[in-house]
RNA sequence: GGAGGGGUGGCAGAGUGGUCUAAUGCACUUGUCUUGAAAACAAGAGUGGGGCAACCCACCGUGAGUUCGAAUCUCACCCCCUCCGCCA
């Protein structure tokens, strides 16, 4: 959500910023309903006042008088309550119209329309020369470390089981990923609900567009499909100490994609599940532009300095005006190289937001004159699995098909190498 | 799932149809007094919206309703507390 005010006085800049990111939103259409709105509640309040003056005046006045008042205000009443009617109609447009309008993406965001366009900014570390690499799938099937025939006969389309050294690597990757926050400092570490109430998405911006992509309860709550939403909502109305901010957080939850806009890409494998876990970097900071770009920096950083612990090959790209989101300023993505594909794959995703987030779910704090002020809001990934465990596993193969096991997870793996039988 | 009680300003807590623009206390800000502080006394102070000046409107869990008028009456929902049942 934006400001109405900055929206009326900005609506070209708006349309640019709309354009650049590929969506359809009609401003002009906004600004008429917007209009039309307050003329409404002007004259909706006139009568309001009227009506509390002369309910002073019934208290004082005598009978007679009293008499005409009331029937003069039985009138009022009526007109009234025809005009709060179509009020309330108007303002449900507007509201409509509202939600639909994107953040403006940041300068430096390059143009384009699809993560096509995306564009490297740095790579970092050398791709392993292997020969004929084999994919994780064929790799974690041999050495019992998944199931994905059974895994789909459980869940369905898409479904997997992680098992033996699997399930352990993935234990390894969790408690190297906690420790290694830890021991940075400044993150509270967070466990959140995945099972989340429809105004947290609202507030996150994830709804009213995506609802396609969500899995819904008989009861109206959502999945959520990243530990965002349940983080950024744990702060909603809440006014916030300005000296606590920046505030850091690291959600761990299971987060859940119905994937409905990708029927056909990535059915093998790791790549691209309803179910899997996530830690999530989230911090609320003050509303500074400045500020916000600092943390961003950071919160890649945190991100790369994970998959360089973890010596993964990996480049970072930001992401085109057509790959941003609606609330979106600009984004990161990191992507780990995948031998068997022959390319990076998406493992991270770094954005921030300015007040598009905390404006919709009224997150504030009090600045040094004292007025109140909408939080910044930013996001990325700290590390996703099973996803990551595609890179780990294709990245440290060797000839004879076992998986040496890299540094930063042995003490946690309790072994250097995963082979047959280990 | 069943029974009962309750949601009021930063906190505590009055208020059951019309000066409620919500009492009172605590906490807070400013001033007086004081070398300074405390105490005492006095004054002030919420959030959002419209005009952007005076001013006006809304907000007593949320939404709808009754009424000329609702914190107050009615209905639905949400949340909290106590007890029972069930359960990890």
């Amino acid at each position: 959500m934006l400001d109405i005010k900055f929206i009326r006085e900005n609506a070209d800049l708006i349309k640019a910023g709309a354009k650049k990111k590929h969506l359809e939103v009609d401003i002009n259409q906004l600004l008429a309903v917007d209009e039309k709105r307050r003329g409404l509640l002007s004259e909706v309040e006139g009568m309001r006042a009227k009506q509390n003056t002369v309910s002073d005046e019934v208290v004082k006045a005598s009978p007679d008088e009293k008499a005409r008042l009331i029937g003069e205000m039985k009138t009022l009443k009526e007109t009234l309550s025809t005009k709060e009617k179509e009020l309330a109609e108007v303002d449900h447009q507007w509201q409509l119209l509202m939600v639909q309008v994107p953040n403006l993406p940041d300068l430096s965001v390059p143009e384009g329309a699809s993560d096509a366009d995306n564009v490297e900014v740095r790579v970092w570390g050398d791709k392993p020369a292997i020969a004929n690499p084999k994919s994780h799938v064929e790799l974690m099937q041999n050495l019992g470390m998944a199931d994905f025939e059974r895994g789909t006969k459980v869940s369905g389309f898409r479904g997997y089981i992680l098992k033996g050294d699997g399930a352990l690597l993935n234990y390894a990757v969790w408690n190297f990923v906690q420790d290694h926050f830890v021991k940075k400092g400044g993150f509270t570490p967070m466990l959140v609900p995945s099972l989340v109430k429809r105004v947290a998405f609202l507030g996150t911006g994830y709804l009213p567009q995506g609802e396609e992509d969500l899995y819904k309860t008989q009861d109206g709550d959502f999945l959520a499909g990243t530990g965002e939403v349940a983080t950024m909502a744990y702060y909603m109305n809440e006014t916030l100490d300005k000296k606590d901010l920046p505030m850091k957080m690291l959600s761990f939850s299971p987060c859940f994609r119905r994937e409905a806009g990708s029927h056909g890409k990535d059915t093998k494998g790791l790549m691209r599940v309803h179910e899997f876990f996530k830690f999530e970097q989230v911090v609320l900071c003050e509303a500074s532009h400045e500020e916000t770009v600092r943390l961003h920096e950071e919160l890649t950083q945190n991100a790369e300095g994970l998959l360089q612990a973890l010596n993964l090959p990996y480049h970072v790209v930001v992401n085109c005006g057509g790959d941003l989101g609606l609330g979106q300023v600009k984004k990161y993505d990191i992507e780990a190289w995948v031998p068997s594909e022959g390319k990076y794959r998406e493992t991270h995703s770094s954005s921030y937001f300015h007040d598009f987030q905390t404006r919709r779910l009224n997150i504030r704090y009090r600045d040094e004159n004292g007025a109140m002020q909408y939080a910044h809001s930013l996001n990325n990934t700290a590390l996703a699995t099973p996803r990551i465990l595609i890179s780990i596993i294709e990245n440290n193969q060797n000839e004879e098909g076992s998986i040496t096991v890299p540094e930063a997870l042995r003490s946690y793996m309790g072994k250097d190498k995963i082979q047959k039988n280990s």
